[in-house]
DNA sequence: GCAAACATGTAAGAGGTTACATGATTAC
DNA sequence: GTAATCATGTAACCTCTTACATGTTTGC
């Protein structure tokens, strides 16, 4: 999958591992994380595979050893290839929380309550997060980036999801607390 | 996590490779799934470790080659050591769908349309199944196995859970749909 | 001067996925 | 008899996580 993150990354214009890393972060991360480490090791093999191509910027002078990776033709046709195959299934979910929840009936209950709640602010922070960046952060560096008012608009379909995951997550939170503090 | 499933499984009572895969498909499946190749090898593993212990079962004559294990008293240490650390981060979302959709501008919009019209019918039957389990199918196959009701009532938040996360789904995808049917 | 951000990599180990492989028992 | 379910494993490969490792540039 973070194959054609990068691919489909690349397919806006060249970049460095280190920008994809950094756009990564602040979209795609919250749907699909990677380390640094994976993205330089997996641009690698996507060169030796001649689906993009790299050279190392020196003339920029002032940005020393930036290696910038352009999509090739392959690339951009494996990665057209991937978007036209439809998801046929439901990816598995893994949410550590429920399964710590589901061994946790014999745990001390204040002990559960205190994790749920610390759980609850870790969630409101996310949703704060996505509240601020639909509508500052994304539309600014958008402007700058002349991203078609298309790609935005699919952009904040996701946008959407994690806010609704975020909101949903704060209610089912909430409602389980008060479960438990009745038992 | 996997490790802890499966100690938090031998918990209530000795149980086969088989069995645990079984109870974990149709309960913690659907916020941790594991292939059985991985749960034998991980059983294995736990073994080795002194965690847990096994007995193959031939007095029975009925079912031949059953390997049964037993949690250790190391096992449960282990299990409750890891109840008592409280998670205190967010675990990273993974969600295929999300992905495709982030580079999905430059498709045909009925192609996009389709494919979001077939997770919504995968999410409905998810839903579907989760109604099911919560009013019928789960009671009674608890009721036989002599689960205390706290212990229900725990696996229950969970299910709850998956249940939201299903109507949230459905209406995102609702809502994505007639967004991109009016672009 | 120093911290933060920029910038790129390697390596070991853990975990997850797919395929291969086999055989018994039960219900129709 | 045959299909479904019960039952257990190995192997290859890929992906992910953590730690190690290094050096530059920019802003205060």
């Amino acid at each position: 999958m973070l194959k054609y993150i990068l691919l489909g990354f690349l397919n806006y214009g060249a970049m460095s591992g280190y920008d994809l890393k950094s756009l990564m972060d602040e979209s795609t991360a919250h749907f699909w994380h990677a380390y640094h480490s994976q993205i330089y090791t997996t641009l690698r093999k996507l060169e030796a595979d001649g689906l993009v191509e790299s050279d190392v910027i020196d003339d920029d002078e002032s940005r020393l050893n930036r290696r910038v990776y352009t999509l090739t033709a392959a690339g951009r046709a494996e990665l057209l290839a991937w978007l036209d195959q439809a998801l046929m299934s439901l990816p598995q979910v893994k949410e550590d929380l429920l399964v710590r929840l589901f061994f946790s009936a014999s745990r001390d209950p204040q002990a559960v309550l205190n994790e749920l709640r610390l759980q609850r602010q870790l969630h409101q922070q996310k949703l704060d997060y996505y509240e601020a960046l639909s509508s500052e952060h994304l539309l600014h560096s958008i402007e700058e980036a002349r991203i078609p008012d298309r790609d935005v608009a699919f952009w904040r379909t996701t946008l959407d999801f994690g806010r609704r995951f975020e909101v949903m997550y704060l209610r089912w939170l909430d409602d389980t607390i008060s479960q438990i503090e009745s038992l």
